[in-house]
DNA sequence: CACGATTTTATGTATAGACATATAGAGACG
DNA sequence: CGTCTCTATATGTCTATACATAAAATCGTG
C-alpha cells in the first residue's frame, strides 16, 4: 500500500504554490458541486495528511477561501462550504473618462455648471448630511467620439472634502478627480430607468421619452457624506462586468 | 528612550487579535490619505520592529490588505498603496424571491409559459454555446404583495444542467433553483433601460411608454454557460449595495 | 430529565527559522 | 553610453511548535 498523498498529484501537475494548489482543489470541488452547500471540509488534521503538509499551508488555502466567502468556519465544529444567499459579484465601476478611454473612444468633457454655495436644505437631504456648511454644485456632460455619453448633476460635501475648493472642474471632470484624490469607505448605488425629460433629451441628443439609465451613486468615509451624483446615460446597454470572487 | 513599541498602543486600545489591527491600522493610514496611492508602505522588517512582532504576522496582515487589492507587494521594490482606477466593491444580487421577503412582502410568482426544445440556432446565439442540444425556455412573473414586481424570460442549458429537467418550475421560480442547485464561476450582467412595449406594460400592469429598468444576466461553469436571463424591472429604482472591500 | 460545569476538540493566532524567487540596482564590460 | 551579469534584498512559501479560544459533547448533579 501506497504511502503516497496527493500533494503528489498536485504537485506534479505544474507549478504554482502547495497551499494555492490546495485552495484551486477545494475550490473545484466546491464549483463543480462534489461537496455542495453545507458539506463538511475535512478537518485540517486531514487535510494534512491528505495533501502531505503542516496545518499552516491547509489554513492559509483555508483562510483565503473564507475571506472569499466561498466556505464557513466553524471553532470545533469544522469548516463548511457556504450555502450561497446571494449572487456576489466583484463589480468594477471605472470612472467615466476611464471607461471611454477603455473603449477606444476619444473622451469630450463639457462642465456646464458650476457653483458653490452654503448648502441648503434639499442639498442636506441629498447628501444624507445633518449639517454641512459649503458645498460644490456641477453639471456636465461627457461625450464619446463627440457623441453625448451621459450627464452628470453632482454635489460636493466642501467641509468633507476640503480639496475639492482648489479641483479645477473646467479642464477635470470631478469623478475622475474624486477617485484619485479623495479616499472613500462606503458607496450605494442605486440603479433605476427614467425616459428622458425636455432638458435631458436635449444634452444627451435623444428623444424626449426615450429610455434612460441613471445611475445615483452615494459615497462616504467612515459614515461621512462625500459626493452624491446622479449619472443619466441613454438607453443603450451599460454593462457590468460581474466575476466569482477569487482570483 | 522607550523599547515601547506601536504594539503597546494597539493591543492596550481593546481587543481584536494583533494582525488585524495591525491590517486596520494600515488601512486607515490608506483611507485616510496619509499614506496616498502609490506611497511605499514600511518594510517588513520595520513594521516588525514597529509593531513588535515576528514576520509572519505582518505578513499576514499584508496579504489580507493585497487578496483585498488594497496594496500592491513587489519583490524587492515593497509594498505599495494600489492607485484606483476602478470603484471596486461587492455587489450583492439576491435572487428575487429572497429580495422580496427580505423586503417584509409576500412574494408570488406565476409561470407563464415552460417549454422544452431542442436549441435553434437563436437560442444558441443568446446562451453563447457553439453547440447544445435540449434548452429549456422559462417565461414568468415575480410578484410583490401582488403587485407585478419582474417579469423573467430564461434559457437553460439541459446539457449544461441535466438536474434542471426535473425541477417543479410551475412551483418553484428558476432563479431560486438555480442559485441553490448550480455551482457557477462566471457571470456577466449587462444593465440598460428600455420602455415598455405592449406585452410588457401588460404583465407589469404599467403604461406603455412606461421605462423599465432591464438586467441581462449571463452565467457560465469554468467557460461553459449555464443560463441567460433577462429580467424587466418596472422603471422605480432597484437598489445594489456597493460596499469598500475588506470587513 | 433538566441544567450547569467540565472536558474535548477544531480552528485561530503567533513564533522563529529556513529556503525560494523575483528583481532593482550596482558593477563589469563592450 | 548601452547592455549584460551579478548580487543584495524584500517578499513568498513552508515547517514545527505553542498556546488561545470558542463551542460541541459529555458528565454530574439536583
Amino acid at each position: 500500500m501506497s504511502l503516497a498523498t496527493d500533494r503528489d498529484k498536485l504537485q506534479s501537475a505544474d507549478k504554482p504554490t502547495l497551499y494555492k494548489q490546495i485552495r484551486i482543489d477545494i475550490e473545484r470541488r466546491i464549483l463543480t458541486g462534489e461537496w455542495p452547500p453545507g458539506h463538511r471540509i475535512p478537518f485540517e488534521h486531514e487535510l494534512m495528511s491528505r495533501y502531505g503538509c503542516s496545518r499552516m499551508t491547509v489554513s492559509k488555502a483555508l483562510s483565503e477561501l473564507a475571506q472569499a466567502d466561498l466556505i464557513e468556519r466553524r471553532r470545533k465544529a469544522g469548516t463548511f462550504v457556504r450555502r450561497p444567499t446571494f449572487l456576489s459579484a466583484v463589480l468594477k465601476i471605472a470612472d467615466i473618462r476611464a471607461e471611454i478611454g477603455a473603449l477606444g473612444r476619444s473622451y469630450g468633457y463639457e462642465l456646464i455648471q458650476c457653483s458653490r454655495r452654503t448648502a441648503n436644505a434639499a442639498d442636506r437631504a441629498r447628501l444624507g448630511a445633518r449639517k454641512t456648511g459649503k458645498v460644490i454644485a456641477i453639471a456636465c456632460r461627457h461625450s464619446a467620439d463627440d457623441v453625448p455619453f451621459a450627464i452628470e448633476d453632482r454635489l460636493i460635501d466642501l467641509d468633507a472634502v476640503p480639496e475639492a475648493a482648489a479641483a479645477d472642474f473646467a479642464t477635470e471632470p470631478p469623478g475622475s478627480w474624486l477617485l484619485h484624490h479623495v479616499p472613500w469607505t462606503e458607496a450605494e448605488h442605486s440603479i433605476s430607468a427614467v425616459v428622458a425629460d425636455e432638458q435631458a433629451a436635449a444634452a444627451l441628443d435623444i428623444a424626449i421619452g426615450a429610455p434612460c439609465l441613471v445611475i445615483d451613486r452615494h459615497t462616504w468615509r467612515s459614515a461621512r457624506p462625500l459626493t452624491a451624483v446622479r449619472l443619466l446615460y441613454p438607453g443603450e446597454s451599460h454593462k457590468l462586468i460581474a466575476r466569482f470572487k477569487g482570483g
